[in-house]
DNA sequence: TGTACATGAGCAC
DNA sequence: TGCTCCTGTACAT
């Protein structure tokens, strides 16, 4: 269940798992056939994340990755939507531990990275990948590792061409350093659909789901129902400035992350989750837990840590909203 | 074994 | 706005 920040960890795991090899292509559920066959026995060249949508380019040609044989590659379109996920296994040599980590490394919240031996890999030679588990759309394979992927809302082969124009379809992605903060204030400003509603709206800013609106709104201080066209530039700006520094958070550490330090174990930390979130730092030392991570996503009841304002959740556009009506006014 | 829920998005009306 | 699709997990029965 990714946010942009997952998307772009993928992008990168892909690169540096797969760059460069050669992948047999498969699909063991068999929704996914014939673009397995279309990609099966190309070279990665290419792993790119705009907002949500992760893009991996394959071609036949020995190109290293070099731009001008962008015409030339065949695109893997993935979309994870609610549910989607990838799993990694590696097959133990020492290239792929560094690469994965160890024992795991979670680049998502559900996606994980297993380093353990693979079925049968007792030796140099080819390893055996771990079987498919559940339903597995799309398996590709490579050297050293298997990644699998499993409830995708979208996954589809595309040209460079269409490639563009679902790219185009996009707002500016914060974590991307085109990305043109100007376009996403004028266009939040051009309408008066709620400011909460319109960051939830790829094509205007590409990559923010649930977790970080709700977050990024609090820490703006800014009601979510607010038109756009009433919110001041300024503040978008900063809401935008925000929202890079939270999103670069995510991608680095794995984890959403809004609080700050002071503000955490504050009030409401009495109360627990009504729900365990798993997070992708689990285990991990150092790792801020779940239930110190949020100002108010999934703390409806609780106190604000800022205010002691129990913070509410409501519905807008179907997806549930979280603020503190005490900070956000 | 059944049900509810989840960080999403497209489509019909 | 409501429905649908995609899947795994936790929890209740």
């Amino acid at each position: 269940m990714p946010e942009g920040h997952t998307v772009h960890r993928l992008a990168r795991t892909f690169a540096e798992l797969f760059g460069g090899q050669i992948l047999e292509v498969t699909s063991p559920q068999g929704r996914f056939d014939a673009g397995a066959r279309l990609l099966d026995g190309l070279r990665l060249q290419s792993a790119q994340a705009w907002g949500k949508h992760l893009f991996l380019g394959l071609s036949r040609e020995d190109g290293g990755g070099s731009d001008p044989l962008d015409d030339h590659l065949l695109w893997l379109h993935v979309h994870l939507g609610l549910y989607g996920s990838w799993t990694f296994a590696g097959d133990g040599t020492d290239d792929v531990a560094h690469a994965i980590g160890a024992p795991r490394r979670r680049v998502g919240e559900r996606e994980s990275v297993s380093a353990l031996p693979a079925v049968g890999a007792d030796g140099p030679g080819p390893w055996n990948p771990p079987e498919p588990r559940g339903q597995v759309r799309v398996r590709l394979l490579g050297e050293h590792a298997v990644a699998d992927l499993t409830g995708p809302t979208r996954c589809e082969v595309v040209t460079a061409a269409e490639r563009d124009r679902a790219i185009a379809r996009l707002g500016p992605d914060p974590i991307r350093a085109d990305a043109d903060p100007e376009a996403f204030v004028a266009r939040v400003r051009r309408s008066r659909t709620s400011v909460g509603a319109q960051l939830m709206d790829q094509s205007v800013i590409a990559g923010v789901g649930n977790i970080y609106r709700a977050e990024a709104l609090f820490r703006a201080e800014l009601d979510p129902w607010t038109p756009g066209r009433d919110v001041p530039a300024e503040t978008l700006r900063t809401l935008w400035t925000d929202l890079v520094d939270l999103m670069h958070d995510g991608v680095r550490v794995g984890a959403i992350v809004t609080t700050r330090p002071e503000d955490r174990a504050a009030p409401g930390a009495d109360v627990p989750p009504a729900r365990p979130v798993r997070q992708n730092t689990d285990g991990t030392p150092g790792a801020v837990p779940r239930e110190e991570s949020f100002y108010v996503y999934q703390r409806a009841g609780q106190s604000c840590r800022r205010c002691g304002t129990p913070v509410v959740v409501e519905d807008m556009a179907a997806r549930k909203l979280y603020r503190c009506p005490g900070c956000q006014r």
